[in-house]
RNA sequence: CGGGGUGUAGCGCAGCUUGGUAGCGCGUUUGGUUCGGGACUAAAAGGUCGCAGGUUCAAAUCCUGUCACCCCGACCA
């Protein structure tokens, strides 16, 4: 390509929009544009990269034995309003009435879809293992759309489902995507991590996030060096909790004017933040649920909502609040609350003589012991796990860090062959459900998540594998025929060898033409200069390295080896 | 959805307090000098000051409303 003709420019200053070092870079190097809030134009050679992130993906999806498809963007109600995910995505869904007036939507996520097409094609056990893939447009209309294409409301997803006879089928076809998926992310040249992640209330038997570290990643996600343990933080189990040896103190109410969070609590008695537990209401499917933390802990909303097993939950308003304690908001406790159950974390049986809100405006008590003083059937591990906390595996200590999630995988079972009828006959002419799997690839995610990884002051630097182009060739001095000619006959030379190469044969001094190769990103550069004359240009690497003086063909030579590699 | 912030030329910003000819830098166009890490110089093009009302002789500036965008939080099959 030859930059001259090329539909591209770079900017000196990063535009205010930006605040992410990836999206500024993805800005900067005129690769993105955006449309509106997590909506964003891929320019030439940003679609260039996620093209190449696209064939990647497709190349292991069909090494793995899946077969591309494509369903439609634009989606009628009714195969949401089955599955009842009509309801359950609320208005992060887009949708719309057409001109006769019927509900429709563009597509957050297709399980239901391919659930009602293939289920025509799934009669037989005959007809399975099959697994089908799609690489399309997702709107999902989010709250926030962030950091670029990080989190936005238009995004290419490959997604994949898989269609068994029974579980032992449907995990031969979950590994062939797991191992899939480590090809993929391995060839994008990330680093990532896989994590075992919550199946909530989709039901299904397992479920794994592939993670990338990253700042600006919106999971959290709990790793332990010692066994290898790696998961969602919402799902990461938290250990048990030591019984405390103190002896019982007697319950006393106290005046606390004015005293309501845990941080007034702690100043107005001078105690740490973990002699104290926490009750914070919930509406959960229309129900009050009151749930119990020790005050320096977070509740775990995942492990919450899945123990009451709801399909909505929410923290409640102050009127609630106020409803079911009789009391302002900050002085909730277990006991006398109108609530209709109380979910108490297991780390509170083994606390003594800890203080709660005493259901009173401006009241506490203290010197609490459950067990003695309340009681509740509902004990169970509701909180976040945090650092300090051991492994839940090994006991080790833990890490916990922010991620980015480029793909997941999970077992579905038959939660949308059910709601479809996507049913088949097996040997015995009995009819049941499919076994499903669901697998999918956030492609924009990914393509950011790679800059995320790989950038420096001055720019994106691109794997060789996901590079819009493999070479830039820049001769030095645009008015020099000696350079301007060795630097095309490299040019060509490199084409070729079917080597994705541009040319910066634009008007431009030196110094903006290194600038822009650096900020794109291009990971191998040969300037053609001084020493044109004698048959000799300079090799250099962007990714650290130092320029090397090569003769042309030489440069050819070491550069076709190195991407080859 | 709660909190905070910002909308002025393609990009980055000043001007607004105290109303009176719309500015600067980058980029763009043309000429000259330069030419190995974002050159210098001369000239030029480019603006419904987010939008709608209102106050006023006069509004980028004051008032009201509204929209958009960004950040933090909440949420996220």
């Amino acid at each position: 390509m030859r930059m001259s003709q090329m539909l591209f420019s770079t900017q000196r200053e990063a535009p205010s929009e930006a605040e992410a070092e990836s999206h500024v870079l993805l800005l900067k190097a005129g690769m993105i544009r955006r449309l509106a809030a997590g909506v964003y134009a891929l320019m030439p050679l940003g679609f260039r990269v996620f093209k190449r992130i696209e064939n990647i993906i497709r190349e292991e999806m069909d090494a793995a034995g899946a077969q591309e498809l494509i369903m439609s963007a634009l989606l009628p109600a009714e195969y949401y309003q089955e599955s009842g995910r009509w309801d359950v995505f609320g208005t992060e869904m887009i949708k719309f009435k057409d001109r006769n007036g019927r509900d429709f939507c563009l597509g957050p996520t297709h399980e239901e879809i391919f659930a009602y097409v293939l289920r025509q094609e799934l009669q037989s056990y005959k007809a399975m293992p099959k697994t089908i893939y799609q690489i399309q447009s997702k709107y999902r209309d989010e709250r926030r759309p962030r950091f670029g294409m990080i989190r936005s409301r238009e995004f290419v997803m490959k997604d994949a489902y898989s269609f068994d006879v029974d579980e032992q089928g449907l995990d031969a076809s979950y590994q062939k995507m797991y191992d899939a998926y480590c090809r993929i992310f391995d060839r994008c040249g990330l680093q990532y991590v896989v994590v075992h992640a919550d199946t909530g209330a989709m039901g299904g038997s397992g479920s794994q996030e592939f993670m990338v570290k990253s700042d600006i990643g919106d999971d959290t996600i709990v790793s332990c060096a010692g066994c290898g343990y790696a998961a969602n933080s919402e799902l990461a189990a938290c250990p048990d909790a030591a019984a405390s040896t103190e002896t019982m103190q007697q319950m006393e109410k106290v005046h606390t004017p004015n005293a309501g969070t845990i941080e007034e609590l702690v100043g107005f008695f001078g105690l740490g933040a973990q002699k104290f537990a926490k009750t914070l209401l919930y509406i959960a499917d229309g129900k009050i649920i009151a749930a119990m933390v020790r005050g320096d802990r977070e509740i775990n909303e995942t492990k919450l909502k899945n123990y009451l097993k709801c399909a909505s939950l929410d923290l409640a308003g102050a009127a609630d609040v106020r409803q079911a304690t009789s009391a302002e908001v900050g002085f909730a406790g277990p006991l006398g609350i109108k609530a209709d159950r109380v979910i108490v974390d297991k780390e509170i049986p083994a606390m003594r003589n800890f203080l709660i809100g005493a259901n009173e405006t401006d009241y506490h008590y203290k010197g609490v012991n459950y067990g003695r003083d309340f009681c509740s059937d509902d004990v169970c591990d509701i909180r976040l796990i945090e650092k300090g906390d051991p492994c839940p595996v090994c006991g080790a200590e833990i890490e916990i860090v922010s991620a980015i999630e480029v793909g997941h995988i999970f077992k579905l079972g038959t939660k949308y062959s059910e709601a479809m009828g996507c049913k088949f006959l097996d040997r015995n002419a009995k009819e049941s459900p499919c076994i499903m799997g669901s697998y999918g690839i956030g492609l924009n995610r990914t393509m950011q998540a790679v800059i995320e990884q790989s950038c420096d002051k001055d720019g994106i630097i691109w794997p060789d594998s996901v590079a819009p182009y493999n070479v830039i060739v820049i001769p030095v001095g645009a008015a020099n025929e000696e350079q301007m000619a060795l630097a095309e006959e490299v040019y060509q030379k490199l084409l070729d060898a079917g080597i994705e190469t541009m040319i910066d044969d634009r008007d431009e001094r030196a110094g903006v033409k290194f600038k822009d190769a650096d900020l794109i990103g291009i990971p191998h550069r040969i300037t053609v200069g001084r020493r044109a004359a004698e048959g000799i240009v300079e090799y250099k690497p962007r990714r650290a390295g130092k320029a090397v003086e090569l003769n042309a063909d030489e440069a050819v030579v070491k550069i076709i080896e190195t991407i080859n590699v």
